[in-house]
DNA sequence: GAACTTATGATACTTAGTATCAGTTGTTCA
DNA sequence: TGAACAACTGATACTAAGTATCATAAGTTC
C-alpha cells in the first residue's frame, strides 16, 4: 500500500490545502488495487458526507499532480490509478511496480507485466522520433490462461 | 486512403446491409486521417439527413467488425481511428503502418510510430503472463522537438 | 479574531452514449 | 413482381460521466 503521508506532502508543498475531504479521498486511493472509477469512489464517501463535485475536483487534482493517472480498459476511460511515479516514490515498495497491463478478453482479469517491455525501447524511440518521453501507457489485450480452452 | 469498397464488403460478408447511412459513414471513416469522435463525424453527416443515433450505431458495429478501434487520448476515450487490420489490409497502402503513437503533452501533436517495440516482446510476455496476446494499445507521452525549447 | 482566500456540497447543466419505438428500407422467396 | 419479414432508420427520451455555478464553510495570515 501507499504511504498516504507522501501523497498529502505533494498536495500541501504545491500549495493546496489539505482538507477533511481530500484526507478522505486520499486515504480510499492508498488502499486501491485496482483501477476505480470516481463513481465508486464517490459510493463509499458519501457516507462521510463528501459531496460527488468534491470527489472528482480532487481526484482531477490528484491526476494534475500526477499522484493518479487516468487509464484506458477496453469500456471506457474513467478509472483511475495510481501512478507509477507514486508507486516508485512510495517506501512501502522497493522494487519497481509498473502499470503496464495484460487484459483478458473473456473474463476481464487484468494482470501486471513484472517487467517493462518498454524499457528498453525508449532511448531508440526518443532519437527516432525526436520527442522527449516522459512516459507511456501500455495494454495488451488477449485470452488468460483460464478462458484460453 | 483506405479502400471504402474493402469495408463494405466486410459489412456485407457479416451479414449486414449496406444501407446509405452505413454507405456513408464507412466513406467519411475513409478519407479520415486523424482520430475523430462520433460528435465530429455526426456533425458532417447530418446535413446529409443521417441521424444521431445510426452515427453511434455504425461507429460502434465498424469497431465490433475491427475496422475501428475506439482510442484513449488524454483528454478522453471517445476518439475512433481505423484499426490497424483495416490500413494493413487496405490495397493503398504496402508499408507495416501501425498506431504505436506518441503524443506531444504540450501541443498535442501525434506521431505515429514506424516500427512496433512490441514486436519483439510479444513472445515473451506470452510466455511469462500465460496469456495468448492478441493485440495492444501503445501511447507514449512526452515533449515533441518543436515545444522542447 | 477579522479579513481574506480556498474549498465545500448542492444543484443545474453539458457531453457522450444507449434504449425505445414507430416508420422505412432491403431481402427473400413464391 | 410483390407480399412477408427482418434489419435498419431517425426522433426522442433517457442514463452516465463530468463540469460550472454559487452560497456557505473552513483554513490561513496578520
Amino acid at each position: 500500500m501507499v504511504d498516504a503521508l507522501h501523497l498529502t506532502e505533494i498536495i500541501k508543498q504545491k500549495g493546496f490545502r489539505l482538507t477533511i475531504a481530500r484526507q478522505n479521498v486520499v486515504d480510499m486511493v492508498c488502499k486501491s488495487l485496482y483501477p476505480f472509477t470516481a463513481e465508486e469512489m464517490y459510493a463509499q464517501l458519501k457516507e462521510q458526507g463528501i459531496g460527488r463535485a468534491t470527489v472528482f475536483r480532487t481526484l482531477k487534482l490528484l491526476q494534475e499532480l500526477d499522484v493518479l493517472v487516468r487509464v484506458h480498459l477496453e469500456e471506457g476511460c474513467q478509472h483511475y490509478q495510481l501512478s507509477a511515479a507514486t508507486i516508485n516514490a512510495s517506501h512501502c515498495h522497493t522494487e519497481d511496480h509498473h502499470h503496464d497491463r495484460i487484459i483478458c478478453r473473456h473474463c476481464g482479469e487484468i494482470s501486471y507485466l513484472d517487467e517493462c517491455p518498454m524499457k528498453t525501447n525508449v532511448n531508440e524511440i526518443a532519437k527516432r522520433s525526436g520527442y522527449r518521453i516522459q512516459g507511456h501507457h501500455l495494454d495488451l489485450y488477449g485470452v488468460c490462461r483460464g478462458c484460453d480452452k
